[in-house]
DNA sequence: TATAATTACTTTGTATACTAATTATAGGGA
DNA sequence: TCCCTATAATTAGTATACAAAGTAATTATA
């Protein structure tokens, strides 16, 4: 029973990668790269370990995301000069259109997921999904 | 709402490929790998092209796969003579072993991750997730 | 103030994912 | 038999994911 929860989740959580990657393709951008960018546009300035702290993921991956989209020129890292350790990290200029753009796709796209599924039963989901993250983060937790 | 179900069986798989990989460190074997040496245990002499028909991967990564567990000697692939294009592959002597470890690791994995979710809630559970991949396939299909 | 410990971030190396292109082989006509 | 198309699998290239090591700057402490 569990097997088939993981497995589902897996294929699940792939299949959506997959549909929001096609839809990212023409903006030129890729579904992490998006993850951030959002991130950086509800609060510029942001550093990476704040980006972090919110996101769940690993600070390499991060890194290189950070690298790619700055190359790309949808973001610009300016140095901290009260730590030079620290890099602010700002949304290009016209570059908050791409939000608002996936923000419409990700709409049109989500009605269509939760087709034959009621809110009700989208609710029980969710709660049921909250309790098996907890299990997963306490689990990994114990295991340092 | 979607969306909050979108993020969070992103977060649960990530969570959960994390939680196995742990666990699959002290056997030298990645989650991607057992996935596959758990087909070619349960079906000796299948071809690539089968394993792709039942485990929904791309057939670049299923190669890479099929090649590190070849170079790691849990694999041998034998070249088909009737049709010299397939190779057949086969699970390597005492590798057998590890399938079964693993099914123990996992059982006591599971145990964990339905704490204080009840049988007819993991049901219901998968019962709307089953709906939602549905609802994900026909979308990526109707897209080509 | 010199040294140790920490912190923020990058780099390196390995393993997926996935697209596009390539290779080798099959098999069906003309 | 020669040609064309389809098929099985690999290869090349880009982007994650993540562990481990490295770098530079900051903080704590003897």
């Amino acid at each position: 029973m569990v097997k088939e929860m993981c497995y589902k989740l897996n294929k699940s959580s792939m299949l959506y990668k997959r549909l929001m990657s096609k839809h990212l393709e023409r903006l030129n951008i890729t579904y992490s790269q998006l993850m951030v960018l959002r991130v950086v546009n509800r609060e510029p300035g942001i550093s990476a370990k704040e980006i972090l702290m919110q996101m769940d993921t690993d600070k390499a991956t991060l890194s290189g995301v950070l690298s790619r989209l700055e190359r790309n020129n949808y973001i610009s890292r300016v140095k901290n000069m009260k730590d030079k350790r620290v890099q602010n990290i700002y949304i290009s200029k016209g570059c908050e259109k791409i939000c608002n753009e996936v923000a419409v796709i990700e709409k049109a796209c989500f009605s269509d997921l939760v087709d034959g599924i009621t809110i009700g039963e989208a609710e029980q989901f969710i709660h049921i999904l909250d309790r098996f993250i907890e299990n997963q983060i306490s689990i990994i937790d114990e295991k340092g």
